[in-house]
DNA sequence: ACTGGTACACGGTATCACCGAGTACCGCTA
DNA sequence: TAGCGGTACTCGGTGATACCGTGTACCAGT
């Protein structure tokens, strides 16, 4: 019912700026989801790739290895409007069940 | 990260009142996951019962065969408990992701 | 040379929820 | 009385998500 929310969060942090995994999984623990961990994260980033929703570009960094830097194609812009507007049609039938039921 | 949400909603409903499969299939249906089959529900309830956070009771119905209905009991009530808790932190920082991202 | 932080890939796994088929009770009607 | 539609539950199999741990590797500082 909800499955892919991850994915979704990662591809909306992905829309606002080109990024890398490192730094999506260190947003990720910022905003809360402490127990997201770095695994999880690149094996979202390889789906969406594969899925073809991202551009990849991978370029040297001066702190480490290598990154791969990603950004929202077509698709993915497509697929993140997809998935706001099932977020928010399941979250507010789950938030109505909550209060009253109704 | 959200898994467990659709048996958060079945727990809740039960909470309710004392009801069966059927009809919890029913009502999520009119609350708008018109995609919940049926063998899906049932499947939840088997899994409730197993790890014991409801109580059972089956009774003839006068419409067709016997009802299982059921009750939460203590571990229940935990369970939903605990449920509405982490739903409410978890959806509040995605909607938090969704509006400006800070 | 070693440690620690940065950065990614990969195989294995648990579990949720979906799907479909099967069983069975009941009332109505043709 | 046979069949149909609605009610009601069970079960085996499956796909996908996300978790877990490990391995690899680059870089800077001590």
């Amino acid at each position: 019912m909800l499955k892919g929310t991850l994915e979704g969060c990662v591809l909306e942090i992905i829309g606002r700026e080109e990024t890398y995994g490192y730094a999506i999984t260190r947003r990720l623990n910022e905003l809360g989801f402490a127990d997201v961990i770095d695994g999880t994260v690149y094996t979202i980033l390889l789906r969406l790739e594969r899925n073809k929703l991202v551009q990849v570009s991978k370029r040297p960094s001066e702190v480490g290895p290598p990154r791969k830097f990603y950004t929202l194609n077509d698709a993915g812009r497509r697929e993140l409007a997809t998935f706001w507007t099932k977020w928010q049609y399941v979250s507010s039938r789950i938030d109505k069940l909550k209060e009253g039921g109704a």
